[in-house]
DNA sequence: TTATAAACGAGACGGTACGTCCTGTCTTTTA
DNA sequence: TAAAAGACAGGACGTACCGTCTCGTTTATAA
């Protein structure tokens, strides 16, 4: 989704004068990208993205109102693409999604970076929105199969148990600092299965 | 603890000069914490902190070598006091433990600018093992008696046990924005040990 | 004249397509001169004139090439009509047409923006060129009247009797900020007329 | 005189912290005259002089609230030293200070970049207090002299005086963007005298 | 009548400079 | 000798204009 501060009213709205240049707004998402991974969002400033993208500073403002906005958009931008799973066995479906999605997450170079984010309560929820929710509801889409077929309780929270998961492997890569493997991830996804496994099965 | 750059050489040394003024410092630390819940991480500046300190910018730098470091001390000296609970049942330990450790952190005003600390990885492994060290030192504990006295299974793993706990709340208050209450982690607690109790219990 | 980039060949040029708009032209020169007044030549935008001109910044650009340019024009369409006398007696000729002359200039909206215009050595000589010149041949013409008629001294400093009647007027003014009053300037041509008289008279 | 903003209360007063650095300022004005007789006032960037003077904007900007008290310091710095007679003959001091005067402000390097200034009436005045002010008064001390000794009439209008003799000069040197020379100030000088000389002499 | 050509308003473009804020350091006076 | 005060060189901020360049839309002559 792109960040233009005003909305064409509808899908036939003409805008008068030059239209914005495309390249440009890629330049600079791909200049923003290299530059976080290399020194941080805190160290990342305007002037650099401008100066790497061969754009002027006006260009960027124009398009984003702050730094943050456009970390937002180049990470949204950058984000690996969701993994789909539906082999029809829940359990086989989420060891395969969750894994390979904190992979990817926590060795994409802007993760980190992304986390300074959450300093801004702003930030987080408009993260969660276009980042997370998506994937959460995935997720969940698992979970609620596996109970329609009797294989979990009915009377699970699907909710926290996806906070269980992914609370636990951000969590550890956040805390310890090093990358999530996709072996943790699957020990993490046996766990939380088993605690909620339907009684009997 | 304070982080002077010039230890001092021994418990007996004079320190020539003006000894450093013990107030300056406590202001600081105040006016720090004051303008994280203000403005949060990313906005606070050393100059802000010196001018509502009334301290000079020097006496700042002389103490902290950054804007880091300086909050992670803040951070620290107003950390809510641990909580501990030894009541011979682990379970009733847990189950009191972590909801208040959890409810206290999430609810502190400062909790959301510790989180912009997590940029930066040299910062992680601080606030770990000044902060969350202690801490999960204490949940293990309670762990490890849980499986001495056979409550549960022998073969867990403790550390991703904790990080379920604690993950999944703390993931939680990111994502959601919201104060985790009392009753939330209790849940999680109770979630998380079901999994990892003994057969037969 | 209308400093036209591209000059028509001929009277009887067409000069296909859309031809220039007589208006905007008007209203851009009208802005200019608003601005002007407002606020000084320094601080005077072309982005500011098209703006008040309900025009696009090329519009103004397609026929001035800088902002002197068009101030120059701005000045020079602007410029009160010259006065003229030709009562058969120089003196008060001189009398007449000096007085009018600075009392109008000075008291122009304009004027002082102008003299911003004489930082630029290449701007003096375009406006010399088409503002001072003619006034100053009217009022040579009447000088060199008055010493065919033997009033004045035949080695008389045409030229340097005008910069004495016009310069101490256009000094007094810039420097004291004021206007020039009628009374004034009447009292310098005279003091002017009576260092040139011809003797015995 | 300096621009300070904060003049302090007096001569005992210590002025507590960091005094001011002198050679910055003396580095400050020498680019400003520099940047000057480059590229004149319109084109001249705080910036620029900055970068010339090996010093911080924050550091002009300290000092000098705008471009053009910059420029009226720098200029007040440069002026050429006042040239004084007194050889007992008024005439003889006159045909000496203003000449001198004259050509030493029109050949100066900045004096056309100072015209620009006189856009702005406030500079004027400011200029007219500092630079003109105590030449116009030595040259009017002269007249008086000149009066009291009977050489010159005593009903004349000094000021008026003073006007036509600069102000032709100036004005002529404006107009015809040329330097004026030692003779034509003279001959200037002459004709004035020669116009408010006393009868029978 | 239909091209063709040029001007129109709008507005984005790469830039430059603005004047402000903050950085981390250095220098002075006061205690 | 550390304190406060505050100036220092530097660098990024976000804004205002610069002068140029598309756009899609008139408007007029030429074919």
């Amino acid at each position: 989704m792109t960040a233009t501060t005003t909305v064409p009213p509808g899908p036939a709205a003409p805008r008068r004068g030059r239209p914005r240049d495309a390249q440009a707004e890629q330049a600079i998402l791909q200049a923003t990208v290299a530059l976080l991974s290399e020194v941080g969002f805190n160290q990342l400033s305007i002037e650099a993205v401008a100066a790497r993208a061969g754009v002027g500073k006006p260009t960027i403002y124009r398009r984003w109102p702050s730094k943050a906005e456009l970390v937002l958009d180049a990470v949204d931008r950058l984000a690996p693409p969701f993994p789909t799973a539906d082999t029809g066995d829940p359990l086989t479906d989420l060891r395969q999604i969750i894994p390979e999605l904190l992979v990817r997450l926590t060795s994409s170079p802007v993760a980190r970076a992304t986390i300074a984010l959450a300093g801004d309560p702003e930030m987080v929820s408009r993260l969660g929105e276009r980042y997370l929710r998506p994937r959460r509801e995935a997720t969940a889409d698992i979970l609620h199969r596996a109970i329609a077929a009797g294989e979990l309780r009915a009377d699970i929270d699907v909710e926290m148990a996806i906070d269980m998961m992914v609370g636990a492997l951000v969590y550890r890569w956040l805390v310890t600092a090093q990358p999530v493997d996709a072996d943790t991830a699957r020990r993490v996804v046996d766990m939380v299965w088993e605690s909620l496994r339907a009684p009997g099965r």
